[in-house]
DNA sequence: AATTAGCACTCTAAAGTATAGAGTGCCAAT
DNA sequence: ATTGGCACTCTATACTTTAGAGTGCTAATT
């Protein structure tokens, strides 16, 4: 479809354009050594190129830029990847070992490491299974009839909720009530606790069982985001006017990117996927690329995700999204 | 010091800058049934405000706008505060029932109705305890030497950890750990804990009684702060020009604001606060005014704030963040 | 003595106008 | 097939103009 040549020029715009956030002219090609060509002859080629679809001008006297078909080509045949230096891998691996809290402050990092290192807004939603189960349950006594109940799933996700019972507990108690309810309740739905377990009177029973299978429940729903990057990535110069601006703000909360990345296609584990444009489906982001990635295994994997405006810089940004995940993956079987 | 007429003049000022966001002339406050009197003898009474500092000109032929001080006599001793209906009452206290998770969640709720009905940045800290005490250990095993530490403290929190172990354990025998350290480590210091157990080998011992020091630590200070309402506050008229909203969003990332909070002076639970422009002390912040207040008690207690521009809605805010601190605090009560 | 009408003066915000130059497209020359 | 050359287009920037909103002050009025 394309020569050599316009293939060439479309990887040189695409660069040029990234890098310098303004339409590229024929003039500035013919500049680069790289074409060892006159702007006349380059206007042609653009002339081609426009009409084959990879490239737009904004208005007639105007330079080109990329059109999301151009990008695509770009990422998917074109770009080189620029690797991460020794230094930046161990930079970042140092980093993700700085933690010493649990999962949530891990993946909370790891959001602001990404989001540092590519410079886009990152997303990072926790690991789900897909088949929780119940590893361990356990009650508190706070006091009088207030009892904590904490439940740790096999994800390494924890569960907590405050019940209150029909009458005070000593700890003693309780405790040979959670390892009944441990030996018994390895399979987290109400029906088969209910019947397996007949432990104290009815009434705390079933409270405890149904908060158990609640919170069971509420984790496989609960794709919790960390956010991180927003005011990072509205620096770029796209955001020259307050409009732009507050439309990308408000389209930028956790609830609204949550739902953009999970409804796009299912990311294996160990792929990197790029959403250019209007390809993620979200009319209100159609000027954001998204870099998407996925880590753990098949059992519980989680995701991480950057954002930007479509003329994000995909040679750096790919090649580091995928090795965090990587990282993030290896230190997931490190950590369960 | 201010006449009485100058005292309802700077309060219509004051009331009519916040609702209209524009410099207000004397013509309009005249137009105002609540002053019978001419332009021209109103402008001879602000000028007498202006000199005696509670407002002023953004230039020569402008309206006038109210100082910090002004602000401050308006806050103090001019507005009448708007009290909540029952019906808004109610809605919130409904809101803040909705929930069933465990106290990460109903902070965030919270954070999320007090930036609805407040229409500001909405911040909550996590509560406290000034004298934290650890109320329950325990440890799951997860798969070979990796076993989670779960500690309950007294304020409510849960910390967590993943330890690698020096060899595995069966969930028996780490239970009869647990219930050991649960006898004898009610004092989280490393040494007092160190002296009194030795329950396993050395080695394992220390990996044990050093994370739960840790946890125990981390949690003192660690007040993590649930945020809301950016999006809603830069639709306000002062946020015009890209750099006043790049400055505020970098202003407004959630490090910087909790510093500003926490270098507050410090505010007792029952009571609420304004603090107007500069005196909250942040030099960043001087256009900014904060309501701040508390929730919770002398033991344990938590913050709850509401950012905006010194624009805001003062006779509004002020009575429901009050509120919304007074809930708190009553259902944290119930909780513990 | 307090209030007000009147008016000159100031400053801004918005709209209109001019200008330079960056780029293209195309044609004729190489 | 490539290139120099040139007319044409469009924008962004700067500059100019203008209307009007608001003040401060003075002299008149109550």
């Amino acid at each position: 479809m394309l020569t050599q040549r316009q293939e060439s020029i479309l990887e040189l715009v695409v660069d040029e354009y990234i890098e310098s956030a303004t339409p590229v002219s024929s003039r500035l090609l013919a500049s680069r050594q790289e074409l060892p060509l006159s702007s006349a002859t380059i206007r042609n080629e653009l002339a081609q190129l426009e009409e084959n679809g990879y490239i737009t001008h904004p208005y007639t006297s105007a330079g080109r830029i990329p059109s999301d078909q151009g990008y695509r080509h770009y990422v998917e045949s074109l770009m080189d990847e620029k690797p991460l230096s020794f230094d930046e891998m161990r930079t970042i691996e140092h980093q993700l070992h700085q933690v010493n809290g649990g999962l949530d402050e891990w993946l909370s990092l790891t959001a602001t490491i990404l989001s540092t290192t590519v410079g886009g807004i990152a997303m990072v939603i926790r690991p789900s299974a897909e088949t929780t189960s119940l590893k361990h349950v356990q009650l508190v006594e706070l006091n009088g009839t207030s009892v904590m109940l904490v439940v740790v799933m096999n994800n390494g996700f924890i569960g907590q909720k405050i019940l209150n019972l029909s009458r005070p507990y000593l700890q003693n108690e309780l405790n040979i009530y959670a390892e009944t309810l441990n030996q018994n309740l390895k399979d987290p739905s109400p029906q088969s606790g209910r019947q397996s377990i007949n432990i104290n009177n009815k009434i705390d029973d079933n409270i405890i069982i149904d908060a158990i299978f609640q919170l069971s429940i509420n984790q496989q729903g609960q794709h919790e985001a960390y956010l991180d990057g927003l005011s990072t990535v509205l620096n770029q110069p796209e955001f020259t006017d307050v409009n732009q601006m507050r439309e990308a703000i408000e389209n930028l909360d956790a609830y609204h990117l949550r739902m953009l990345i999970e409804h796009s296609p299912k990311v294996e584990p160990g792929t990197t996927h790029v959403l250019i444009g209007e390809e993620h489906g979200d009319e209100l982001m159609r000027e954001w690329s998204v870099i998407i990635s996925s880590f753990g295994d098949r059992i519980s994997n989680g995701t991480v995700a950057v954002l930007g405006p479509k003329r994000m810089d995909y040679p750096r940004s790919i090649p580091r999204v995928r090795y965090i995940a990587e990282l993030m993956s290896a230190l997931m079987y490190e950590v369960r």
